[in-house]
Parts: C-alpha cells; structure tokens; sequence
DNA sequence: CGTCCCATTGAAACCTTTCAAACTGTGTGG
DNA sequence: CCACACAGTTTGAAAGGTTTCAATGGGACG
C-alpha cells in the first residue's frame, strides 16, 4: 500500500538518521573534489544557467563545503552573514527564537535551495538554520560572490533573479498563512513539497516528511494536534496515504481542490 | 484630543480625495523635471547611497514619472515585467485575486518603498497593484537599471539590499501572520505603519489610514468586524485614540507589550 | 525491555467568524 | 439647503473552527 522507495541514497531517511540528538555543532569544513559542473544539482541550483568558463570561476569561490550534523546549526541568529549556502543534501528548516522562548518556522530548505537570502541586506543572520537531518551544503562567500556578479551579467542577472523569487514564494506563504483554514494550509504544504521533490528529480508524489508534525505546524501556524487531526481526515478521505513520516499523495487534484484558489 | 495635523502636504489625507471612484485607468505619464537629488526621499530610496556623477546616471534611467488615480491600477496580474516603481507620493496596495473573485493584498506600498521586486523572476506581474488615493510613481526600466548595476558596484550591491531587505520584511510578516493573535497582529500593524511615516520623515505616532478596515483585515487575515472591535478595544484600553482614519498612538510601549515577543 | 520522543484522539474552552442590524460621514440630486 | 443613497464603520449574538488540556498508543534506541 505504502511503497515508499528509498528516493534518493544521498538523502537518507530520517528514521535512519535518528541519532546523535546531543551532540549539535558536529560540523566539519573541507574542501570536496566535487564540482558544480558535475553535482547532480546542476540544474536547479544557483549557476544553472552559467557556461564553462564562467562555471569555473564560479567553482572556485563554492569551493568549501560544509556537514551540518542533524540538530546543529549551520548559523544562528546574530552571526555575522558572510556566506551564502546551498543545500547539497539533507534538509534544513529556517527558525527565530523569540525572548520568551517561542519558536516560529519561517521555512523549510531542501537540496538545491539557497540559505541566508534574508541577511544580505543587515549583514548579520536574523534566524538560526538548523539541520532536519545530516545535511551538506556548498559555502558560497559573499563578498567574493557580489565582485564575480559584477563583472558576470549572466550571474548577476540570475542572482537578481533567485532573490526576487524568494521574495514571491515569501508573498505565497503570506497568502497562505494570511487567508487559508488549516486544512488549506496542509493542503498547499504538502502539494509544494510535491513540486520540489519533483524540481529536484525525485518521485512526486511519494516521500519522506523530513520534520515533525510540530515542525509543520509551528510553520503552518497550527498546532500539532492539529496537524495530526487533519492527517487523519486526509487519509480516511482518501487524498494521501501516510504513515508516520511517509506520504503518499493518493488524490493531488483533490488536495488542489482544498486549496481551491491562489 | 485628536489633534490630527495635515502630515505633509504633498499626501493629501484620503478624505480630501474621496472622488474619481468610478473612473479607475486614469494613469498619465510624463517627464518631471523633478530629480532624485532633488527629492525629499532622497534618503530612503533606491539611490539613497549613490554619489554624484553616478546619480545623474540613475536620474537619466528614472526620467518617467506616471500618475495612478485613486482605485486605478499602475500594473496587474499577468502584465509583463518591464519596470520597478518607487513610490513619489499617495499609497498603494498588492492584491492578488483567485478565480473565485476572493481577493488577498499581500502589501501595503509607502511613500519611499518599492513595487515590483517580485516580479523580476517571473518576468510578469503576479498581481494587481491598485492605487489607495491619487499617487505618482517613479518608473525604473528595469533592463536599464540592471545594466547600470552590471557596471556600478554601489547599485548593485544597493538592488541586492534592497530585495534581501524585501525578504526580510515579508518573513517578519510570515511571523505575524503565522503565530500572533488577532490582537497582536492589529498592534504590530500600526506599529509598522509608524516606523515606516516616521523613515520617511513624519510624525511616527499620529497618522492617518491610508486604506479601509476591510483592507486591513484582508492583510492581516481577518475579518473588518475583528478589525473595527480591535481598534475599538484598543481605544477603550487607552493605547490609541482613533477617529475613522485618523489614529494616535497614545502608547506606543503597550503596543509593543501586546505584540510581545519577535 | 524500558525509556523517550513522536503521533493520535477526545472533550471542553476559547477566539474569531458569520450573520444581522444600526450608525456615521460624504456626495448626489431634488 | 435638505433629503436621500451609499460606502464604510461599529456593535451584538450565535455558530464555527482551532486550541488547550489530557490521556493513550507506537516505534526507535540504548
């Protein structure tokens, strides 16, 4: 019934990765043989639509990358931003931490997506970016990126865009937090995970929820109770199949219908 | 007790300019021999960091001016992308529409402030941007401007600001709209609507409403009855004084205590 | 095999919405 | 100049969705 398939070996199941809970700040830099022109990301990642010569000079400003254990934190609110980061692998879920020790969710990050968009522009990280799982991701300075855009049309036009595409995924969750029951809201979750799964090569409409129901609740805005609840409905329903953490979307036209409009 | 001063008379209140309603398009466009260097938001807006022989060039770039009538749209869902708009005077409103009719403004546009940013990715407006009173825009060609980044370090590194600052602000209202209550969003609204008068040089505790409750509500994700009580509630508390549009935040530090944390 | 984290489910309390009515200020037409 | 129409606002009462509090169940790890 629920065939999920090891999607992808680069990213481990969380189930397998249930480890080393507290031990965070295992993060280990080195300098990878692996470059973009050979990562599996290409296409969907920053210099996807550089060309040789530029790829190159591009490959060597990303040339640090850096493991991020599951729980540990790749930057906390309050560094110094100096770098850019792309998820290679694994997950990452973007959070600010208020005085009283609330946390909020502002996003969830998978392979071939960028970090750190939101602190170019105060020069210092606003959030913490913790690992869901053990992650990797390419470090990508900052400085050395604006100088090589400067002179690289091509690279400057694609960042000008990457930024302003954060910022329209940014108004859709508005929308979506804004104007839309809970139900709505899971709805449209679990249909963008879809997209990106897919955007990234992975099958659609199966796979793993790297975070918990109180991770996608807190970012949803719900609680987990309800998330759970809602779950449940979808399933007796018959639009998704799910167990723990493996989903099946079984019904994406009728998800699409609960989300209706937008 | 309200003692609501004319701000600025370069913003006429939305009293004086209730007219026109039925005759939205009127939009012209025209060279104003007004320059940045000369502009009173000289301060805030895009060129804010450029010196003198590189600001002409921008001048050169922004040289159109378009007026946008109350309820009139300066673009709109579908249009393609051509240009950035600054904001010279007169509010406006982003607003998405679903097949269903239901509308959701994701924005409210200052004096100062940048519309458009969204939409360099996708190359087509994803929205309406409807004008809330008579208003004047600064027109930014946007394949101009991206040029003169390619070869002006400081623009760039300002364009690059300015749509990291975009996502910042967007994630903060993420927050809002995700975790606070109706009453908290009400109060960090307003105190919003203060920081950004106040950048742009006016009085940061007394101002007038730019837009509808129904407006408010529809931004903030609730209803205009909500809204109405709220400032009701508010009022009764001793934290504003407000009359129809007029408002006064008389407490500014219990504001800030309702929104709480973040 | 016990512990711990995570997930599920129930019932009452709460906040917000919905539906409805009344009120206010503004602009229009007689 | 007044009466009317209308958009926007205010307020009440009932309905609804979500949260809170609480208890139970399940899977993974030591």
């Amino acid at each position: 019934m629920l065939q999920t398939v090891a999607i992808n070996p680069a990213i481990p199941t969380s189930r397998a990765t249930t480890r080393a809970k507290g031990s965070p700040r295992l993060i280990s830099d080195y300098r990878a043989g692996v470059g973009c022109a050979s990562c599996c990301l290409q296409g969907v990642c920053l210099p996807s639509n550089l060309e040789s010569p530029e790829l190159d000079r591009f490959d060597a400003i990303v040339a640090q990358k850096r493991k991020v254990a599951r729980g540990a934190a790749l930057y906390r609110n309050g560094d110094t931003f100096e770098a850019l980061y792309a998820v290679r692998s694994g997950a990452f879920k973007s959070v600010g931490v208020s005085r009283q020790g609330d946390e909020k969710i502002t996003g969830f990050y998978l392979p071939g997506e960028m970090l750190g968009l939101d602190s170019i522009s105060p020069c210092r990280h606003s959030y913490d970016a913790i690992a869901l799982e053990d992650s990797e991701v390419c470090v990508i300075p900052y400085a050395a990126l604006e100088q090589m855009a400067a002179s690289t049309p091509a690279l400057q036009r694609q960042l000008f865009r990457l930024l302003s595409s954060d910022i329209s995924r940014d108004q859709g969750l508005m929308l979506l937090l804004g104007s839309m029951s809970a139900e709505q809201r899971l709805a449209a979750f679990l249909l963008s995970l879809s997209r990106r799964f897919q955007r990234m090569g992975f099958a659609a409409n199966c796979f793993v929820l790297r975070m918990t129901r109180e991770e996608i609740g807190n970012y949803l805005g719900v609680t987990l109770e309800t998330i759970s609840r809602l779950m449940s409905r979808f399933q007796r329903a018959g639009l998704i199949a799910v167990q723990q953490r493996d989903v099946e979307l079984s019904d994406v036209e009728g998800l699409m219908e609960i989300v209706g409009h937008w």
